[in-house]
Parts: structure tokens; C-alpha cells; sequence
DNA sequence: AGCACGCTCCGGGCGC
DNA sequence: TGCGCCCGGAGCGTG
């Protein structure tokens, strides 16, 4: 499940083989149409799929940005400014080879459901094994409101502070941390991978409601989240089930993992707990995590 | 207006 | 070997 260390790699891996270069054409798969026709809007979203062709036809790739756990490909053309927003859902993997052949996972291969025939030879090929991820067309991120909703960077100075005054609203202080720290408008980038590492990082409980955590326990919990994603990123990401980097490639935060897949704790070998919360599994060590 | 809630998308992989 | 079920980001429609 890509999150944000794991779409940072994929953006990393993406610029220096496809910033400057150009689209010819974009092909999507029988299955895309299928879906359209049936009146889904499956991976490509917001518009019609002729609308998606045509639109990405002649544009340059001008820049490819990590925005939350969103790919922002900045596209160009006679001068103004474009942007193809990717999401990878579950599933989403890039390519960039001269032939499909070239994908060496079978699952990868059966599941391109875009290919993007660049100018200078190359084939820029968006794969989704369960079609949760998305391709949208926009002339600017404002186009699509709730791009305009997230939370900042987490890495940015006031990203802290956000999430504190997010988490003072009503909306918020009744629910469970677990629950809030993986909502994008309070923080972003972090799904239940690092979630549950950093709530384990700081001793917390996943149930444990907001409005009960001081206020210096939630700065701790920040601070454990961005160490969390940093130290994945230097790893370059965690490969679970089917993130794959660009090409194929695996990252190996998976195996500094404390808690998230984890059966008993590492710290005192206590059997993990899971928790269903808001949906998700959530794992923690009853014994270690007691605040 | 803004929120809570349920629904939807889907196939790999697992348990039996 | 095969069948049925579970899992889950995020947007959207409904009340």
C-alpha cells in the first residue's frame, strides 16, 4: 500500500525519466472502456474518456511533484500550464520501458490500464491491479476541491501546529487518534502502515479518543510520525503486497517495521491486539502501549 | 453549510 | 483443486 515515503520513491524514480519529455498519445485498456461505458468512472476520473486522449495529446512533461500521497505530473503546452493528478489506490505502479514485455511481474503485465507513448521512444505505463487508483485531467488542482483540502506537508514548519488546531475541532477531538492521524486534512501522507508504527513509537493506544491525549503527548506523536516517514523514505519505502518502485523495484522499510503485520512486540514479546477502527486494522501491544 | 454514514470500486491471496 | 470471503484510500450521494 503506497503511502507517502513509497509515492516519494515512485516521484524520485519518475523525474529523471520522463521530466522534459513529451506525450505523443496516451492508450487505455478495453477494461477502462468497458468500466466508462457502464457509466464507472474507473482510474481515469472527471471527464470523458475521448476528453482524457485528446487533452494529454503533444503536452510536455514539465515537472513531477509528491503532493500528500498524490503524484502531480505538471504537463504543458504552447506555454500553459496543465496537471495530471495520479493516485495509486492500492495497487498503482509506474514503468518507463521500450516494450511491455520489459514488466517481469505477470500481475504488473495483465493490469495496464494506461500507456502514455512518449516522444523519445519510451512508454510511460500506469499498472493497477485493482483499479483503485485514479488519473485526472486538470487545467489546475483548484478544479478538484478536495486537492484543495489537505492537510500541509508534514514536513513543512506549521504542518505541527495544523494538526494540533485540526484536532481541537469538534469534528475531531471526539475520535479516536488512530482515526485522525490517517485523515488527510489533518495530516497528510500517513496511512495505516505508519500510523500504527508511530503510535507504537509513543507508547499510545489507537483507541485512545483526541480530546483525552495532551497536548504535549500529540507533538511527541507528530514528531514520531515525521521520523517514521523520513526514516522510510531513506529506506525507500516499505514493499507490502503489490507497491512495487518504478520498474519493478522493492524498498526495504518493510523489514524495520516494529508493529504494523507484526504478531507479537519486539520491545516484550507481548501477542499484538487488532482493532478494527473507522474500517482499518489496527495493531498494538497491549502491554507497551497503555497511554 | 457542514457533517456522519454507507456505499463503491476490485482481484490476489488466504482459509477451509 | 476450488470456492468464498476479506481487505482497503478516497470520493460521492444521501439524510
Amino acid at each position: 500500500m503506497p503511502e507517502l515515503p513509497e509515492v516519494e520513491g515512485v516521484v524520485n524514480d519518475l523525474k529523471p525519466l520522463v521530466e522534459g519529455k513529451i506525450i505523443q498519445s496516451v492508450t487505455l485498456s478495453d477494461t477502462v472502456y468497458t468500466s466508462h461505458a457502464a457509466g464507472k468512472q474507473t482510474i481515469v476520473k472527471g471527464g470523458a474518456l475521448e476528453w482524457f486522449e485528446t487533452s494529454v495529446q503533444q503536452m510536455t512533461i514539465a515537472a513531477i511533484e509528491r503532493r500528500a500521497k498524490y503524484i502531480f505530473i505538471h504537463l504543458q503546452k504552447d506555454e500553459e500550464p496543465f496537471v495530471l493528478v495520479n493516485h495509486l489506490g492500492m495497487t498503482g505502479a509506474w514503468f518507463v520501458v521500450q516494450n511491455v514485455a520489459e514488466i517481469a511481474e505477470e500481475k504488473f503485465r495483465k493490469h495496464i490500464h494506461a500507456t502514455f507513448a512518449l516522444a523519445s521512444g519510451e512508454l510511460l505505463v500506469y499498472s493497477d491491479i485493482r483499479r483503485f487508483g485514479e488519473l485526472r485531467f486538470l487545467r489546475t488542482i483548484e478544479e478538484h476541491a478536495p486537492l484543495t483540502k489537505m492537510a500541509p506537508e508534514p514536513f513543512d514548519d506549521y504542518a505541527c501546529e495544523f494538526f494540533l488546531a485540526q484536532c481541537a475541532k469538534p469534528k475531531y477531538e471526539n475520535k479516536t487518534i488512530k482515526e485522525v492521524i490517517m485523515d488527510g486534512q489533518v495530516i497528510s501522507g500517513c496511512g495505516n502502515i505508519y500510523a500504527t508504527e508511530a503510535l507504537f513509537a509513543t507508547k499510545l493506544r489507537p483507541t485512545k479518543k483526541v480530546k483525552a491525549i495532551p497536548k504535549a503527548k500529540k507533538v511527541e506523536l507528530f514528531q514520531a510520525i515525521v521520523n517514521v516517514l523520513r526514516e522510510s523514505i531513506d529506506n525507500g519505502g516499505s514493499t507490502i503486497s503489490d507497491y512495487r518502485t518504478v520498474n519493478g523495484g522493492a524498498g526495504s522499510m518493510q523489514n524495520r517495521l516494529k508493529m504494523y503485520s507484526h504478531k507479537s512486540c519486539p520491545s516484550c514479546q507481548t501477542a499484538t491486539l487488532s482493532v478494527v477502527i473507522a474500517g482499518r486494522t489496527s495493531t498494538y501491544c497491549p502491554s507497551c502501549q497503555k497511554e
